[in-house]
DNA sequence: TTTAAAAAAGATATAAATGACTTTAATTCT
DNA sequence: AGAATTAAAGTCATTTATATCTTTTTTAAA
């Protein structure tokens, strides 16, 4: 479903729009082992999104990734498009090279009930509402 | 979701739900070009499956791969686990070790709700009924 | 006893993930 | 202002996993 990559720069936008702000940045090295992930793949991921300005960084002493309040307004379908691409959820669940409505797999159906349901929960909470979930419900990163 | 083994294992298996009996056997060839995937990887992946009988297969001339009635009445989960093994509606979609109902990711509520949907379809269907309704809804593989 | 086809084992290729190193840019401290 | 420092950005190499291809062996049927 998600690549490596897309399953860790998720989880680090989300520990950003928790532990960052524009006064509080945070470097590659203290995400990387916070979230226990590979840091120089890690780095590359959020130089991605960064690119995209879904986070935000800044270089030299005292720099390092966080996220603005317009960061926040993001959803997490955007960071999913910026490293997956964005078919990683209309792609035909058995692989074919078509497979639509018209000209449906024999999973077509079963799959995008599935996958639209997840794809509206990603589209329709902004990540910073996203953030609030996990400090009130206790939720894992 | 599914690797590629798996995908084609899934096409492959109701290829022959549909199209070989007891005396209509069909060789890897040509199940492969009527699939339209690579011959020797999709041989290793029905030979996987024959293993763990849930399809069947008789080597020699006019040998080949078929099903049983009784094939036909497993289902496609069988097919998935025996392939992709039987986690993999269940890990974390977030990649987190540890990720359950007590301690979620921040996805483990949406994720399982659309998973456990698919799961539930695949599980509680046989690979005999997808035939009747792949003939039916006349769909592609 | 020849033949057709699966089964098995191994080699190769491709892609994904990870790691090491170099460059660039922003701060901080003279 | 200028040098030193820090951390991101960028490039390239290595490893690991997945997918694909080749060859040999076994088995059942004609």
């Amino acid at each position: 479903m998600f690549s490596k990559a897309c399953q860790y720069g998720i989880r680090a936008t989300l520990y950003l729009a928790i532990h960052s702000s524009d006064s509080h940045k945070i470097g590659v090295k203290d995400l990387a082992s916070a979230l226990d992930v590979p840091q120089h793949f890690l780095a590359k991921t959020l130089q991605q999104l960064a690119r995209y300005h879904l986070i935000s960084s800044v270089k030299g002493p005292n720099g390092g990734f966080y996220l603005t309040d317009k960061n926040r307004e993001t959803s997490l379908r955007q960071i999913v498009i910026c490293i997956d691409g964005p078919d990683s959820f209309t792609s035909c669940i058995l692989g074919l090279p078509v497979c639509s409505g018209e000209k449906p797999c024999p999973l077509h159906t079963q799959a995008m009930a599935y996958r639209e349901g997840l794809n509206y929960q990603l589209k329709h909470q902004a990540v910073g509402e996203f953030a609030q979930r996990i400090l009130k419900d206790q939720l894992t990163l």
